[in-house]
DNA sequence: TGTCCAGATGACAGCGCTGTCAACGATGCC
DNA sequence: GGCATCGTTGACAGCGCTGTCATCTGGACA
């Protein structure tokens, strides 16, 4: 006969899986978590009940129980930036393995919303987080560190980290993307940007730089618009509307590249013979068009992943860091179709 | 003076915040929950000792009591495949108002892994699950019916959905792709696809009913890896080795499309003069491409958005489901300039 | 002035699980 | 045969929060 007792939610819990199997909760238990230590006997019973009352456990109790979640949060500005898929990609490459579920929220390049992903995130007690970015607000930072969880900030450089630092200089990268024009031989290099996340500012004060070192003009159009193939083109637009003499670009990211792309083979504008075009990221589909992009490839993957292994080797070591809390991945120019001399240096006429 | 009690988990608690403020905790937890029942002078109080301590609600211990995890479980094939970019978006603007939180879990095509996130995501008592697709494992369907939750299947139509359906008939949308083309005059249609999951072997029936319908050959190149733009210009390479006859693609998506399209320019094949392309999807590149591309537009944000609704509705209605339990909310074939007549068929030499 | 009521607040008891430690019997050793 | 030891098992007490009900306050009314 059935206990008297009215299960209060309706499912089946672990007393129920108990009660049937004839032991304590404790005992039910263990064989669920550390089988090793139940008798055969008792085991195979537990395990005939979990079976026979199809038990599911109630991870929420069991984590607040033993305030160990197996989760790893992740917070990032965007799912669809073709940035964050070999970011995720390789948290997911790290975590799954080790049995610990990555946990994603997204941002939308909203700028407020990540301190309420933050919260939300922290709520659900992860064992780290990871995220996209140093532009923390004060109270966001005072909360993670709070927490006392590995904290890790990737993608961007910062002298105060939080906890952990794993990027790569954006402003260097897109000084050496609008250098590299300028080398190149162009005078009138424009920067599309969008949007204006703590990112893309920086890159725009890489491009600054190296337009104010070379004695040029600032041409820059910069909109808070999310980044799309579609809003490329019209950055661009409006960049030669504005600026005429403009003979390269570089924009502040591929998609916006590609964009650009399309808009010159509309207007029967030959890239790179009458305008030189750089992209930011080697996204998959640079590497593809016609003309290929010339681009900037940042190591998405290698620092997701290395954020995932440090993370893994704190929470194994009993939470202590590692010595080195700050790692600057680097960055990599590569130069393809899209980029190439002005016309006025061009003596083959093409 | 602080307390003397050590907080066992060193986290801020609610009983924290609410000897800060000299208030209970349970008038605490109706500041943050249901503000208007308290008086705006402990409410004061209190909010100020939240802030003071920045404090973070303990999302597991609050759903484990109130057994309601405000979760929503969502689980897709693939973050970055564009299609699932509006579909999330829409399912964010439904549930984030209304104060729930979405948990996407990302399956990555492969199969069996749709089934472990189920499963999974169970465990986390979500109040609701949306599936992208109908082909979920028996053992899925089960342990889903079980919940006892809503569950919606989207982007596909089936006979017997485990409990909600919204979609389209990806059969009747490839058909009328591929109709479209054999109508333009073309005999020699071909079709590429990737990965194979059960929407793109749908859309293979379709291209074959069509194929059969004119009297033509199937030309099918179809590959397990998963979709990209660089996939297209290689299945398309293939395509033309194995069947040079060929004057039109009906490409799986529209990255595949757009990787075709690069490939053609590469190749100094013209589109659409030479090589007619269809792709699937209507994602934002498509319209902004040079030429712009041919493609089936599906309503994905609609369908999640719906699919939101009808959950928000149940759940606020104390579980009664609709009476309208499948809704097709069809598709459009949008023609651009990458389709056009065969050579054969042109006047104008073009 | 006394009574009643409504709104505001607090005390208490769990939600389902796990960490801790005590209790138990069986074994091995002297 | 008595004692220490080990491996099993169970009782208990929370984890941090919320539902429920009791309590309290200040006014409105007679």
């Amino acid at each position: 006969m059935a206990s008297p007792r009215k299960p209060a939610s309706g499912r089946v819990t672990l007393s129920d899986v108990a009660a049937r199997a004839k032991v304590s909760s404790v005992t039910a238990s263990r064989v669920l978590r550390r089988p090793e230590m139940v008798s055969a006997d008792l085991r195979e019973r537990v395990n005939a009940a979990v079976r026979d009352l199809a038990y599911v456990p109630n991870l929420l109790a069991s984590a607040l129980a033993s305030s160990r979640t197996g989760r790893i949060g992740v917070i990032v500005p965007s799912l669809t930036n073709g940035v964050f898929n070999d970011y995720l990609r390789a948290l997911h490459d790290v975590f799954i393995p080790a049995d610990l579920q990555v946990l994603v929220i997204n941002s939308h390049y909203i700028p407020g919303r990540e301190e309420k992903a933050i919260v939300t995130m922290l709520g659900q007690f992860p064992e780290a987080i990871i995220l996209a970015g140093i532009g923390q607000t004060p109270l966001a930072r005072r909360s993670l560190k709070q927490a006392g969880i590995p904290v890790v900030q990737t993608m961007e450089m910062t002298d105060k980290p939080i906890d952990i630092n794993i990027g790569l200089s954006q402003r260097d990268a897109a000084y050496a993307a609008t250098r590299y024009l300028f080398d190149l031989g162009h005078r009138c290099v424009g920067h599309v940007a969008a949007p204006l996340d703590s990112r893309s500012l920086t890159r725009i004060e890489g491009y600054n730089q190296a337009v104010a070192e070379f004695g040029a003009t600032a041409m820059i159009v910069a909109v808070e618009d999310p980044s799309g193939v579609a809003l490329g083109g019209q950055l661009l637009t409006e960049l030669l509307e504005r600026w005429p003499q403009v003979t390269a670009v570089f924009c502040g990211n591929d998609n916006l590249a590609l964009g650009a792309l399309f808009e010159c083979q509309r207007r029967g504008i030959r890239v790179p013979q009458d305008l030189s075009i750089i992209g930011f990221n080697d996204l998959d589909v640079s590497a593809c068009a016609h003309p290929s992009l010339s681009t900037i490839a940042t190591p998405r993957y290698d620092m997701a992943r290395l954020a995932g292994e440090m993370i893994l080797g704190i929470i194994r070591g009993n939470g202590k860091r590692p010595k080195q809390r700050k790692i600057d991945l680097g960055f990599r120019l590569v130069v393809r179709q899209s980029s190439g001399k002005p016309p006025a240096l061009r003596r083959d006429g093409t």
